[in-house]
RNA sequence: GCUGGGUUCGCCUAGUGGUAGGGCGGCAGCCUGCUAAGCUGUUUGGCCGAUUUGGCCUUCGAGGGUUCGAUUCCCUCACCCAGCGCCA
């Protein structure tokens, strides 16, 4: 299990990252209160001894056919007393030490560059030409083509959700299914997972302290309300906000065999945000909303490769906007925006015509081991165990890459263009 | 939802109130001139010690109870399988 040695063997490492990261994190209680759990674990370790020892003592004597030394029975009672009575001082600081270690940030990739919020990510590179052109944004494109209605959407199910109709609905199934084939043609694995995941193993995915906020749950209301964090729930269910989650969990505690590595997957599901403390931003059109489409790359590798698998995950969904002829940019995340999972994080950002902006369509993260230690999950090599590093990006989030080609396949008659590689897809190449 | 059966090491499987056994697979070593086999050891996680040998705890789905001692008995829960019921 996932332990406090982890962080014994990387505090040099673990001090210097949460420094960089400005990190308000307790490490020195963690440090302070292992330590004392550790001590009566030593304690408690040598009562255990003498109580196996004076059981097996009992059980020889009866074994033989005699009754064991009453004064025996008694000095083990009292053992037995004494493991109890140290066994009550530890649950609350061990309560303390798993919460801290189950939130404890990444070791950070050294090339993180710092900075204090979304506006210091450093751009790595660019491609594609960008057409400097007035455009109407993409919700007053789609309503003229009556491709979308947001307004019962709105009335039905709220804020942020979407109708998509006719050739728009049809396009997002081309997208998905475009993304889908150019990873199945590279090796990845398609996986449709289950859309709910239970709270002890969202966690393991997750930082849900920080995260829980941003997802909807589907658990028995009044029960969820009285209850505390580890204890048991009906039906505590998490919608999941992304299939990378499900994915992560598809393995958890198993074991890879070294041969089996790297595991490609691809994934494809409805993903579900609440978007909580969004308000106000981006609440035109689809681009923030509650529930769109992702297809979703996610690898298994061994350490050493997980750094190169890294750039080939970016580099796939690059392949994939650059065969749309979508014009875009690679941001290399900075500290203040990477949160505790990632060690490294790369987002991809197309051109938005109307909004003459790159937005983010891609995020690519290396976790490292950190998913891997929650989730228990480990590969074998030469007889030796050590944990995996998990991976993921977006391939495709249908409602912000329909944005992108909306806006900027635009033609001036208002009519859409559909990108060639849609074509065989859709089965026509214009929209409107 | 009801009833019954189950959950033991990477996989399969035995087992009982008194040190958890066997097989397969993996790994290490030995042996052996022949398409491979055999033999021996090892195969949950952790603590302490250390030049090395090592010592101890933990682990039979999870948690609690009874007991000197629980994988075994009792209680609660989760999951899997089968049947019944309900239903898309």
């Amino acid at each position: 299990m996932f332990s406090t040695r982890y962080v014994r063997d990387n505090l040099e490492q673990l001090r210097k990252s949460l420094d960089k990261r400005k990190s308000d994190f307790p490490l020195d209680e963690l440090l302070q209160k292992d330590e004392a759990i550790r001590k009566i674990g030593k304690q408690l370790q040598d009562l255990r001894a003498e109580r196996n020892k004076g059981s097996k003592e009992i059980s020889d004597v009866k074994k033989s056919g005699k009754e064991p030394d009453k004064a025996l029975i008694e000095k083990m009672a009292k053992v037995r007393d004494q493991i109890e009575s140290l066994e009550k001082e530890l649950p609350e600081d061990e309560k303390r030490v798993e919460e801290l270690l189950w939130n404890l940030p990444n070791i950070l990739h050294e090339s993180v560059p710092y900075g204090k919020d979304d506006s210091e990510n450093v751009e790595i590179r660019k491609w594609g030409e960008i057409k400097q052109r007035d455009v109407p944004g993409h919700e007053e494109i789609l309503t003229k083509l009556d491709l979308v209605d947001l307004e019962q959407a709105a009335k039905v199910a709220g804020a942020r959700f979407f109708y998509l109709k006719g050739d728009l609905a049809l396009l997002e199934q081309s997208l998905m299914r475009f993304a889908i084939d150019t990873l199945v043609k590279k090796g990845f694995t398609l996986i449709a997972p289950p859309l709910l995941l239970k709270r002890e193993y969202y966690r393991g995915v997750t930082a849900l302290g920080d995260f829980e906020d941003a997802l909807y749950r589907a658990a028995d209301p009044k029960e969820a309300s009285e209850k505390k964090e580890l204890e048991h729930v009906e039906d505590d269910l998490f919608l999941i906000s992304t299939s990378e989650h499900p994915m992560a969990v598809l393995y958890a505690d198993k074991v890879f065999g070294a041969k089996e590595l790297p595991k490609k997957l691809v994934g494809v599901s409805p993903c579900f945000r609440r978007e909580a403390g969004a308000h106000g931003k981006d609440s035109k059109g689809i681009f923030r909303v509650h529930q769109f489409y992702k297809i979703e790359q996610f690898v298994f590798s061994k350490p050493e490769d997980s750094w190169k698998i890294h750039e080939e995950l970016i580099g796939n969904a690059e392949e994939i906007f650059q065969k749309l002829k979508l014009p875009y940019h690679v941001v290399n995340i900075c500290t203040g925006d990477i949160g505790v999972v990632a060690a490294k994080k790369y987002d991809l950002e197309a051109w938005v015509a109307a909004q003459k902006k790159y937005r983010e369509m891609v995020s690519c993260s290396n976790c490292t081991d950190w998913q891997a230690l929650r989730l228990n999950i480990k590969y074998d090599e030469a007889g030796k165990r050590n944990y995996v590093h998990t991976l993921n990006s977006t391939a495709v989030a249908t409602n912000r890459c329909l944005i992108a080609i909306i806006e900027n396949y635009v033609n001036d008659d208002g009519t859409i263009t559909v990108p060639d590689v849609l074509v065989p897809y859709m089965g026509k190449s214009k929209i409107g």
